[in-house]
DNA sequence: TTGACATTTAGTCAATTAACTAAATAGCTA
DNA sequence: TAGCTATTTAGTTAATTGACTAAATGTCAA
């Protein structure tokens, strides 16, 4: 229990469970991208939260997706509680948001924006 | 809400936690005595959980006694998941027996005992 | 089969944290 | 009032953690 507690009280992994509550799927690159961080590092996270059975993820060729871990029953009150949280707390909803433009496109198109992107910034 | 996860993210303090949701009120000096830790670590823990709003504290004299914070209802879901995770959880349960110990006797008697045995462990 | 690319692993480093001891504070009691 | 005593505050230290970059792995597609 004190492992679950640990993998929420870090800022990060409590916003890759909160967009997982309100987007069901998300692929490792659109986690990175909206987290903010490398993507060893989104990648290291994601992987604490496998180890603690908060999350499941599923590989397809190159790109893997990350769910809630909804098997495990004895979570779901938990899950529900963060939700209920969630709806009232403005400042996490506001943060949320800016999944939609993320999650707005596929990983691929979302993967050529980064590039082009990155480009445009070596011009400079 | 982060705020809570990182406070239940400490061993000790979930341990503090789990242990007001089976005894109801707690004082520091039994807290301090159960956890196993100095009592300025427990005084700090203590301090800790009161910030996140998770317990609260009621002065008597120079003892202060801890409850769970039974005010704050949106809590409540969060506290009862705690109690059945402990039901299930055999490594806790048998943690938490040894308060039985401590609690039997009122804070008074406690701190007697303790005094005593720091007095037989000097004339060694 | 080779090149590109999504993800992970390794290794490093700065910041945070939880513990301790010593000293301060505050409240009872003789 | 003076001296205990429960708790807190200050200050120090070792361990943990979360971030990064560089390099490795594994998969698709030309």
């Amino acid at each position: 229990m004190n492992k679950i507690f640990k993998a929420l009280g870090d800022r990060n992994r409590l916003r890759i469970v909160l967009s997982l509550i309100t987007k069901s799927e998300l692929c490792a690159c659109q986690i990175h991208e909206w987290l903010g961080v490398s993507a060893p590092t989104a990648s290291n996270h994601l992987n604490i939260l496998i180890d603690t059975g908060l999350i499941l993820s599923r590989k397809e060729g190159r790109w893997v997706y990350y769910t809630l871990n909804q098997k495990d029953a004895s979570l779901s009150p938990l899950f529900k509680w963060l939700k209920l949280k969630l709806y009232h707390d403005e400042s996490l909803q506001f943060d949320i948001e800016n999944l939609n433009e993320i999650t707005s496109c596929s990983p691929i198109i979302l993967r050529r924006k980064q590039q082009e992107r990155k480009n445009s910034l070596h011009l400079n």
